[in-house]
DNA sequence: AAAAAAATGACAACCGGTTGACAATTTTGG
DNA sequence: CCAAAATTGTCAACCGGTTGTCATTTTTTT
């Protein structure tokens, strides 16, 4: 059926030694076998069987990515630089989508392991610590705590919390709510929400956290959630929440008749291209999503290539950057202030 | 090192072939045996190596996928459900960006056929036919045209097209602009603008047929391309673009102090979350993202189970919906004219 | 022409499973 | 207790490569 180096060895008059070494490029080979050998294989369309190959050397080049949505805009764009690292330094991606299903997870956990993966980014948290600590392969956990033998790699969710506090104290905002994400297991994103909060108090300014009730990731589903809370809540003067979620509340502020900023400053989580699609662009804390591909890519081929020079359990907080756009300073009423 | 068949045996206190006989379900085994052999096999945290099974049966249970680009909305939600479907068979995704860069997509194809990849789904087409007609494996396009022999799933854009004419058309525009993507090579998405501009022909409508004249998906440059557009055209009232494009157009018509849809009507394609993050909720035709993946999927896995009913050359066209959001019909100008 | 170096081949073991044939042992039923 | 059935084992071949050893052939050098 398949083509084998056989079949080359064949074609090309000469052994299976021979085509071997010159795929491995070991011992002497003349430039005439060479060529003949290179011809046979092109003629017979022939491909290394990498089964075999990895079989032998106990290495597969293969990394498992486990992310909870493949469709949210934050883990697309990572899983879009992560691809594009371990391409550069030959790895290939297997992709598992989890869905936030523990059943899923550990099936994909197994099925990782089965298939002799070289190591695997782990974006997900819906096991306990033991399912991952009893993995025995290099693990980078990306925006999650795994345990202490496995190296998590984040933002600074604290700067990140910081400086979105911040900019709604600097705005003049007295009365905020803050919507985290659905909190089944405590993970690194979840500092920004208890620093924010801190800085608030310490201004004295009230402040609300809500728990989005639902572990989904629709624009609908937060449509109809920031519906309820305009209804629930009056006089909000300011928001912090994840960027598809702060577009959401933008989008049904405005429709309600709210000026933004004037009356509501909002400030977004992630820089993702929902912080630019909404009426006013969205101010939003930037997470560095290549840099966190880079660097959980690069930490998990350390950790391979028995070069890590961290400690198991470190954490890597890389530094977030707020942008500025038209959610928290209205530009004309900044002109009308100076003309005044 | 690892963990193998014989290590189970070995603390079993059994034989190897009566291990794989319980892995494979074959022979007849004792429960007894059947027990300590499972206990082994956790106490040991064993795992049977796939390379060696997959190498034996010819069969990986891989499926490799090629998009264009992993971020943009459209694929990723592609990428979502093909992994979910493929998952529910039994198959797991090598994922491959072939970020529109022949190398990339040369190496990519290379290397599913090494690593032998039970079939190939391919929604990238930077290389000549042959390239893929030499591929001695299932592939399945979707939404490319990639050879006689290679089926295709697409959406139905003829159809697409014609919805989004008629669309503008029952709403009174006159002079309209339609922005493709940057062709480099035909695909079945490029019948929705043929026929759109016949269907504005027929109508004595005034059509443009503008190209994006870059094969990039970021938003920044559709916004400055949006805002080049208004610059060179004067009086248009209506605009047919994908989702993405059209949200550009519509936050940059509305910043230049256009009413949408008073001055302009908006028709998107796609039906992806950025059609509901603008201001305006985008009237679009949306794609049958979950329907296309399906299909996709069942069709390669009846190519590799040889159960095929369909010809080789195939082109599989789905249905797809107009979604009447605001950037048609206003409804409260339509109130008014109830009213009068 | 002889010696040294280069090129190639033959062969076997191995990676970690699967599988078929056949034998040996244990269990079960009458 | 014996025959039949069920259970388990031994062994070898295979999947498609890699690699080390040793031998042989060809080429190059002096």
């Amino acid at each position: 059926m398949a083509v084998t180096i056989k079949d080359v060895a064949a074609k090309a008059g000469c052994s299976v030694t021979t085509v071997s070494r010159i795929l491995n490029n070991r011992g002497s080979i003349s430039e005439k076998t060479r060529k003949k050998v290179h011809t046979a294989m092109e003629e017979l369309n022939y491909f290394p069987n990498q089964l075999a190959v990895n079989l032998f050397r106990q290495r597969t080049y293969l990394v498992g990515l486990i992310v909870p949505d493949v469709s949210h805009a934050f883990y697309a764009l990572e899983i879009k630089y992560i691809e594009r690292v371990l391409h550069e330094n030959g790895y290939r991606l297997l992709l598992c989508n989890a869905e936030s299903d523990n059943m899923r997870e550990t099936e994909y956990l197994n099925m990782l392991q089965s298939n002799k993966v070289d190591g695997i980014i782990i974006a997900s948290h819906t096991l306990d610590l033991e399912a991952y600590s009893k993995v025995n392969l290099p693990i980078v956990a990306l925006d999650r705590f795994l345990g202490p033998d496995i190296p998590t790699v984040s933002s600074d969710h604290e700067q990140g919390g910081r400086l979105a506090a911040q900019e709604l104290i600097d705005n003049n905002c007295k009365k905020v709510i803050q919507i985290t994400g659905f909190c089944g297991v405590p993970t690194p994103s979840h500092k920004r929400h208890t620093v924010f909060s801190d800085v608030m108090k310490k201004n004295g300014i009230c402040c609300e956290t809500l728990e989005l009730p639902f572990n989904a990731f629709s624009f609908r589903d937060y449509i109809t959630y920031a519906d309820n809370i305009f209804r629930n809540h009056n006089h909000i003067d300011g928001i912090f929440a994840a960027d598809n979620v702060a577009c959401a509340m933008e989008k049904v502020a405005i429709s309600r008749g709210l000026n933004v900023p004037g009356d509501l400053k909002i400030v977004g989580y992630d820089g993702i291209e929902a912080s630019l699609m909404s009426y006013k662009t969205l101010t939003t804390v930037a997470q560095p999503v290549k840099q966190l591909a880079l660097t959980t890519v690069v930490t998990l081929l350390e950790i391979i290539s028995g070069e890590s020079v961290f400690d198991k359990g470190t954490h890597i907080r890389l530094p977030v950057r707020l942008i500025r756009g038209e959610t928290t300073v209205d530009t004309k009423s900044g002109n009308e202030v100076l003309q005044q």
